[in-house]
DNA sequence: TATGAATGAGGGTTCATTCAT
DNA sequence: TATGAATGAACCCTCATTCAT
């Protein structure tokens, strides 16, 4: 009971503190991803968060802060390397279906996040760098490793690894902006494309001459 | 004769007129590309393009017109036509590298136009569907007629082709965004891209259990 | 009790609340009437009531909206009535010369108030239905039903009562108007207008043939 | 033919240059009356005369020399004198609805000359004095010189005169902006107001006692 | 003289941030 | 710590006026 809450250290204090920052992240993805940074207030923010307009600032130094502070809880990243581990022993190609349908959902979740930050990450060189190393540099070492992992071990064909992997990931990354932009077969069969991907990805579009 | 003078010819005025508003443009890449499109001022633009402020408002109606404009001008693909014509004769690998050569230059000449834009598109629904129509379903539409004739042909294995055009074109945007991010890799070795990404699309990862 | 303090009550910060835009309306007021509504910037009524540009913002939408809210102020026409009620009993005439001063007095008063409005109600539609509906057509009611009265004890012999009401309040207007043109006779000898005034519409211009 | 147009000296050059003069000031007119003048822009001025903006400078100074010469021709008041001579034979209150008729079809016809102008007079100090000197007190002395002779010759009773012109004559002004405001008695009655008038002012409000 | 593109000062309005309560 | 009124810098845009053609 209290004991635990105790023992884990979190003083209802900091609990509600806690909340509250985290409240006042949730409408802020929410509005920057409405809005774009520009167009998004702090006075909407603060009513959709249910605070007056200065608590934000108790929570936060500035505008751009708030949006280093969603960037923080994109870059997340916890399930990628457990399931990595799992699937290192497993089929290659069903890792990549996995891992897509996996992001997939996971993206699907925080849409309006990505909608949030990506539109400032040119912007501002910090939120830029900050996204590249925690984000696309953690993702591409991850993948490169695996990646590496299945060339030494015969599943994958000598290939280029950084360049490889930077192809894949951006060939998700570009998906997932084709969609953004509403094109309707994406958007109409999603669902396919992870085992469509895998199969271009694996086999190439030549012809089977295999065999 | 008057056909060839009616055809191209345009009076001094209007020749000026259009440089005008081209110079205005190109400051607004410019600005919009550094700044974003709320970080630029009106007054930065007009200073860069070397006009008066309200001069910009003789061409354009307001800051999002601007955007508007400049969009126009990266969506002027002329040349994926006859390349198209040219290659379809040729080998598909060669198609690709050559067409990924071009998209390559062109993006490169125009780096800064789509830093302006592609910043924007998800803030604005009229430019996001302007981008999409204009830009995105052109280059896909072409590309699906093209692998469409190549399967037909047996070039190129059975796939389902509007899903294929899609990954083929995210892959290109996706590398795109994350040479923008500042991925080393990519920016230093940029010039293997289309060679690899030839090879990643046509032979796939598997080990070459050929022959 | 709790009523007469909640029907009167003002906690301190609506109290500060409201002398803050009254405040302003003071200001915007001056400024109106010595610059017209154009003239006037939102600066300068700033200044004049000490406050920043943006806290007008806080209590007015636009320039307009203080439009509007001098208007309020004009229009609270409260003593009427009850001078009406009086005078209902007293001599016709004393009725006219009383209310006539009464107006002259207030006219004198807002005359800066008046200045400030005029001129824009042709030009703002909403502003010209608020002034009419509140003002012009309100006194104009309490008139005719006050004259109507006067006609049917004898006082006042058979007239169109709605025109002719309108005649003297036009006749009022009127004066004011040319007072306000600067016109000298009117300026010199204001006091002994509501007199003559009434003799005029009393007695007619006619010689007297009466006796 | 020629001969007598060059008699009257004005050269065919002149004469276009009036006209051209005179189509700007109608056009003035028309914007003026519609937006007041600060709505008014000189663009759509010069759009409806079809002229260019510039061109507009070649006539008048700035804008509100534009304003002054809408005046200018509000105040060529030529009609009244014939009129004054005429009805000074006949009967006083004949000429009051004679002369009210016929400022009432001036005013309709140069209603918005009036909405135009009016609102700018308490602004302008030059304008407010130009109006009166050359409008408000020419009809005065006028009103005054005729009331005068008036009363001379017994036809009306002794009225100080100045105040009593100043009476009437505001009285119309009245009338004239209840109408502008949109009072619908006067607006579907107008045609009737001479004739009341007339009584009011002669008559009186006094039951008639007479006889 | 007519044109209309260029000018640029100026104004209304917004909104991130502060701070007294 | 929470509040939200006050702040004022900054910006987009308008439009009267000028002047080269």
């Amino acid at each position: 009971m209290n004991d635990s809450t105790q023992g884990r250290s979190i003083s209802r204090r900091d609990r509600l503190k806690r909340d509250r920052r985290e409240c006042i992240l949730d409408a802020a993805e929410a509005v920057f991803a409405r809005k774009g940074f520009h167009g998004a207030t702090i006075r909407e923010i603060a009513h959709l968060a249910d605070v007056a307009d200065g608590t934000i600032y108790n929570y936060f130094d500035n505008k751009l802060d708030m949006l280093l502070g969603i960037m923080g809880r994109v870059t997340e990243v916890k399930r990628l390397p457990s399931e990595l581990k799992q699937a290192l022993q497993g089929d290659v190609r069903d890792f990549f279906v996995a891992a897509f349908h996996d992001r997939t959902h996971r993206i699907e979740q925080g849409e309006q996040r990505l909608q949030a930050i990506l539109p400032q990450v040119p912007v501002h060189p910090e939120l830029r760098n900050q996204y590249y190393e925690q984000h696309v540099r953690r993702i591409a070492t991850l993948l490169e490793r695996y990646v590496q992992a299945q060339v030494e071990s015969g599943r994958i064909r000598q290939v280029d690894v950084p360049l490889t992997v930077r192809m894949v990931h951006g060939m998700f990354i570009g998906l997932l902006i084709l969609r953004l932009l509403g094109d309707e077969p994406l958007r109409d069969r999603w669902e396919e494309v992870p085992d469509l991907l895998a199969t271009l990805i694996f086999d190439g579009l030549n012809p089977d001459t295999r065999g």
